[in-house]
DNA sequence: TATGAATGAGTGTTCATTCAT
DNA sequence: GATGAATGAACACTCATTCAT
């Protein structure tokens, strides 16, 4: 039984790993139901065996990409570090992604996570902004950062920051190298370092 | 004959502007052509006299609304102003107009901005990025920014941010009120002024 | 009034004829009273003040032009010639059409008057089937002909000959040069000179 | 699986049939997609299960219409009788179509041999016309047919008497009974045989 | 006469979903 | 579980015709 269950999780893994390489590929929209059966080497009629619709679908190919970030967020946020090394890690985590599932950041990053209808929809899942406001907020406590940063607005711009370096690899404008990771990363924390700390 | 191509043009804007305003409550794919002319007031038919498909409108609405906002930006870098008061400009220009064209901003934001395809064909959405990448370049020639940053990349975490702002006021995630909008503008040049200088 | 009437009459006559150069081109269904409009240089509404509509259009191309050679081919039964000779003057009439108005064969001869609809609706616009076998009964009268041949086939026949050899130079698959012309004549009439004498 | 092919095959050619009946008897134009399926109580979606639009169905229904006549004109040429009983069985052949699948008759007559575009599209419409130009060939090559008979132009004619004969009965101008059917294979043979025997 | 903006009925096609096998 | 034939609601787009100017 548990071997069954086992063979089923795969099955659905199966299609719901072919929905993210067709919707990174095709796009949210332009994605058909027959088009993800056919990524996963099924016929289309089998998808509404392990989902309910082609929206649960899009929903838990979010949701399960997703969820493994947000795990190490929390994580990062449980480390103990100062504020600074645990927004450096938080940004790692979210760059590094695009090195080793583009199609996820293409996909969940880039189209899922800001798709009004998805984001309605989907509420428990809210972006990881609210974990780097918690972040700043701590900062602030602690004196790591300066008193007047308003924590929502400093994470809004530190996620947007990220998501727009992500977006421009996404979009071809810049490369997404291994070296562009790295030296995102860097300028990145390099300009809350300080904007964050006040001086 | 001018009055008459006055008049066109005016017809054409109406049609434009409702679809402005059906884009931003209904979202582009949920948005039928037949409430774009409904809400202008005309057959459906009329819509296909001023352009070729409803994808053309969305084009047409954003380049006509964008265009004005890249011109702004424009004469911000010919002022001859400080590097950090022209980024001042440049994200009062954006921000703010999500006072007078909430709409505007929900469209560009939701449906351009976060669609790919549309984003190949309009390379337009990226000349914000450029001018600030140039402002960010006269910054560090003139040392008014630290001499190890990257342009490109500072441009990009820059608009980023602005974008993030944006996005959680048409998400609804804050309100966007004037003051929010102070703020935000406030926030963003208290990180980027020390966080692009380096000190 | 005489010039006037011929003003009226010669715009009418521009758009007729753009109408035969248009169906020629795009064929029957494919044409819109744009093109035909556009054709002529007229705006298309001007096309209502001379046509009550698209199709009275066409039923007028088809009148106008078809008349000429139905005027021509009753010259012929009139003529008082042999059977054979009016036979050879009819298939020279209709024959070499190509080689002054291509197009008008190409439309009136070829679509318009096979097509069902136009066919039932003009019905006095018979094809020139019936003066051929009046011609054929004629010539079975004088002994011209065998008596045992039926007329109404054999002008069915002697018809259906001469448009399918229009067919091929319309669609290319003869070049329908002036020799192709005087060689399908001649061997049209090679063959039922001696094919209708029975001998 | 043999038996699901074969069910799905009757289904595409209950299609099919449906069509020739509805093209056959409103005109291609005319007919609507929603009447082709009704008319095969089937819903309009699946349509374009078996075909890719309505165009094809067009297409298909001639072809596969078609290709049963071509094998049996194919099957006479092989016959080793003489040019003259070859014409005659090719007559016969296409002649007598019109008493076992008159609705096949019209639209290939109407819809297919009268629109310059489709004919384009399959070349398959002349194929008679070749078999018939290399049967005249041949009986120019035993003498049964006068040397200087232009097989091309004399294969055009013979087919355009079938092709108009044809015609007559499908708008109707004769009413093609049995009878008729028999005295139209004999009166185009009565003219041909001495027509391309020359005496 | 002449224009072309405006209308709106009409239709081919797509595609998520269901269900018999 | 698995298949893919079958369904039908939904929708963008066309184009003949009208009419104010």
């Amino acid at each position: 039984m548990g071997e069954r269950a086992t063979a089923t999780e795969e099955k659905r893994r199966l299609i719901l790993d072919a929905a993210v390489r067709v919707f990174a590929r095709k796009g949210y929209h332009a994605s058909r139901v027959g088009d993800i059966a056919e990524e996963a080497g099924v016929a289309h009629g089998l998808l509404y065996h392990y989902f309910d619709s082609k929206d649960e679908v899009l929903e838990a190919a979010f949701r399960e990409n997703w969820s493994v970030l947000l795990e190490r967020i929390q994580a990062v946020e449980e480390s103990g570090e100062s504020a600074r090394e645990q927004l450096r890690h938080v940004a790692a985590i979210l760059l590094r992604t695009w090195l080793h599932q583009p199609d996820v950041v293409r996909v969940v990053v880039r189209e899922i996570a800001r798709s009004p209808e998805v984001q309605q929809r989907i509420g428990e899942l809210v972006k990881p902004i609210e974990a780097i406001r918690r972040i700043v907020e701590r900062g602030r406590a602690t004196g790591e950062f300066r008193a007047d940063l308003d924590p929502a607005l400093a994470a809004t711009i530190f996620y947007g920051g990220i998501d727009e370096i992500l977006t421009s690899w996404v979009l071809g404008q810049a490369a997404g190298t291994p070296d562009d990771v790295a030296a995102a990363e860097r300028t990145l924390m390099d300009v809350v370092s300080v904007g964050f700390a006040g001086r």
